[in-house]
DNA sequence: AACAGGTTCAACCGCGACTTA
DNA sequence: ATAAGTCGCGGTTGAACCTGT
């Protein structure tokens, strides 16, 4: 179609956020609300594209955001879910509520993606990386034969193993809940090409009816991690404790510069206190 | 203290999908 | 039907920061 990008038309800042900035644009939408993206820098004083507005209020300056580092349960969801999705970052967001797809984009790459590997798994397929390699030599091997049903059925069996692993750091009762759910609800179906109305889907492969089988139970996971972060103590005691366990478990991905522009935002206009 | 190399993450870019005129 | 505008996504970049020497 052919059409000029937005940040190319001259006058418009580029690059890191003012609080100045900031605050025009938080005040706007506070007040005025999400409408036409496009209109918003006008409407808000701000010589910046309706574009990078929008990625500043929905990666920086939402209310709803969650701050600082990911906790444990966030970090297996992260996992499972991309095992599951790829790099479908905006459906994994999704399913981690104040969270957004940026950061956990970003969190992949500089964290997880690391951590798999240390442990021995492929981040692109979440197998074994040995595994990866026979399956190589056999895909190379066998070039001529159909071998969708003995891949998919291993990948059955990392996904019974490897989900079960994650979900069992929760908690014992949750985590069966959830095997099941995923197992029987889901992934089994899925993963066998029993969905019925896709079964002519790309052999088998992804389809969005799969990936919408799927809400329910992640919403379910997600639900779970809120229970256990927020309500799973009946005594402040209680929920201590657990709040230490999820911060002991968390590994360092806190970015000093986050909290820092956060401390300097807060600061310099004091609206983020009424939030 | 100074520098180099590595890491993190906010922001940009390009593209496809969707909507509107 | 289609051109133009808008939105949202995923990949990439580069400045700021960290760490080791």
């Amino acid at each position: 179609m052919g059409r000029n990008s937005c940040c190319l038309k001259p006058k418009l800042r580029k690059g890191l956020w003012s609080p100045e900035e900031d605050e025009k644009l938080f005040n706007y939408i506070t007040t005025f609300g999400v409408g036409c993206w496009s209109s918003v820098p006008k409407l808000a004083g701000l010589e910046r594209c309706g574009k990078s507005c929008r990625l500043r209020w929905i990666n920086y300056l939402r209310p709803d955001l969650k701050r600082g580092m990911f906790s444990q349960q966030e970090e297996d969801l992260i996992i499972s879910l991309h095992e599951v999705l790829g790099n479908r970052w905006a459906q994994i967001a999704a399913q981690l509520p104040g969270r957004t797809d940026n950061e956990i984009k970003n969190f992949w790459n500089s964290c997880l993606k690391k951590k798999l590997m240390k442990q021995g798994i492929d981040p692109a397929t979440h197998k074994p990386l040995e595994e990866n390699m026979e399956a190589i030599k056999d895909e190379k091997k066998n070039s001529t034969y159909n071998n969708e049903k003995p891949k998919m059925e291993a990948i059955h069996h990392h996904h019974h193993h490897h989900l079960h692993g994650n979900i069992s750091k929760i908690n014992e009762e949750s985590s069966q809940h959830f095997v099941n759910k995923i197992e029987f609800d889901s992934l089994s179906s899925y993963l066998n090409g029993e969905n019925n109305n896709n079964s002519n889907n790309n052999g088998g492969g992804f389809s969005w009816e799969s990936e919408n089988k799927l809400e329910n139970l992640l919403e379910f996971q997600t639900n779970q991690m809120k229970n256990l972060e927020f309500k799973g103590s009946s005594s402040v005691e209680e929920s201590k404790i657990i709040q230490n366990q999820i911060n002991s478990a968390t590994f360092g991905s806190y970015h000093p510069l986050m909290s820092m522009s956060e401390n300097e935002r807060a600061g310099s206009f004091g609206i983020f206190h009424h939030i």
